[in-house]
DNA sequence: TCTACCTTGTGAAGGATTTCACAAGCCTCG
DNA sequence: CGAGGCTTGTGAAATCCTTCACAAGGTAGA
């Protein structure tokens, strides 16, 4: 298959989000330009990314809501059951961790770790908080699909490639830093002090006054 | 000024984070092929990305290191101690109050809210939790440049209209949804929801096998 | 069934971003 | 001082992404 624009599978996501909305309350169908202005796009754009996976509309109509939410789940791979790991038990870990969305876009927690001992033992959303020290063991035990990294910046690279090595091949990393992989592995990067300042050079360089 | 990319942006910032690295280790010059590797691009990119603000670099040399940082701490409005509100004093509203990289990054926190009686009155990392009824007064007292929001879904619009009408001209969100403003104002999303479905998609969608 | 109207699906055009490739400039060393 | 070796800065080419525009196909109502 024609490899995707990321931009696109992100807009795929969105749609998702807003097709769940509609269809909780009621809709049938919806078309092409409503769903663009829920998420900020064009109807052309809409139409253009559902056109990578087949046709999922009708002609004079639209798209079937709840079809397209089932088609959208099957292309996004939701529902598949990914098992997740968190490491790094800090503040932010555990906010992660205690998130309602995991269940139910059918994302499973089943392991966090921390290297502080102070934090081990300790039930975060009924997963105890293990030791760095049996990381990979737990890991072939545990075989997660996925790994949130929410640990310090000099911890990241080395937690990447133990990870790596153990064959996890997505990646979400909430560390201030960015890390590198091999090809086939997948990390998205989610840094908050780079969004501030990309915010920050927005106001810096946006004419408000013209 | 021509428009710069936002993706060239978010770049710059990555570059600043490794030049920060190299100053601390005593490097004195650094080469857009160094820079490029740290951070996942290509010499070509770095260059570009820099040229479009000015010449920093010598050729056969490389770019100063302090001297470079300066250029983007200014370029990106770094240390011009921007105000930051945070709406929602849940679990991840509070994990990003304590967030240390704020000081050091030259944002201040000034103030954060919730309409959440409970949680009214509670400190903070030094900062008390206000009620949403002070809000729009609040904000016109504090003159926040950055509103971080990380309440639930269903509040987030109304909460990015009011930030709008008081003043505030950049949103981080982090609630599950998207928001829509108006153009002046900049929104940057962070949705870990969508983040896994990406990555999730990623995991379908890749040929580890070939 | 026929007409009027609506919306999809999609090549082609247009725009934006990235990569290429190389002249120009700086340093070092003999 | 001149040669050799690096590395920048930058037009031009290539690639990637978005928007346009319209034929094709569907609905609804008479």
């Amino acid at each position: 298959m024609k490899r995707i624009a990321e931009s696109s599978v992100r807009r795929l996501s969105l749609y998702l989000r807003y097709l769940e909305d509609f269809e909780q309350r009621g809709h049938k169908t919806i078309s092409s330009e409503a769903l663009a202005r829920c998420g900020g796009t064009t109807s052309a754009q809409v139409r253009k990314d559902l056109s990578f996976f087949g046709s999922f509309g009708k002609r004079g109509l639209g798209y079937p809501v709840p079809a397209l939410a089932v088609e959208l789940r099957k292309i996004l791979g939701i529902g598949r059951d990914w098992r997740i790991v968190i490491v790094g038990a800090g503040k932010i870990g555990s906010a992660l961790a205690q998130y309602k969305g995991f269940r139910q876009h059918g994302f499973t927690l089943v392991g966090i770790f921390d290297r502080d001992p102070a934090r081990v033992g300790k039930k975060v959303d009924g997963v105890t908080v293990r030791p760095m020290a049996h990381f990979d063991a737990d890991l072939r035990k545990m075989k997660p699909h996925i790994a949130i990294l929410t640990v310090p910046a000099d911890a990241a690279q080395d937690i990447v490639d133990r990870l790596t090595k153990n064959g996890i091949r997505a990646i979400l990393n909430f560390a201030p830093t960015g890390v590198t992989s091999r090809d086939d592995v997948t990390v998205r990067n989610v840094n908050m002090a780079l969004e501030l300042e990309v915010l920050s050079y927005a106001l810096v360089h946006t004419r408000d006054d013209g």
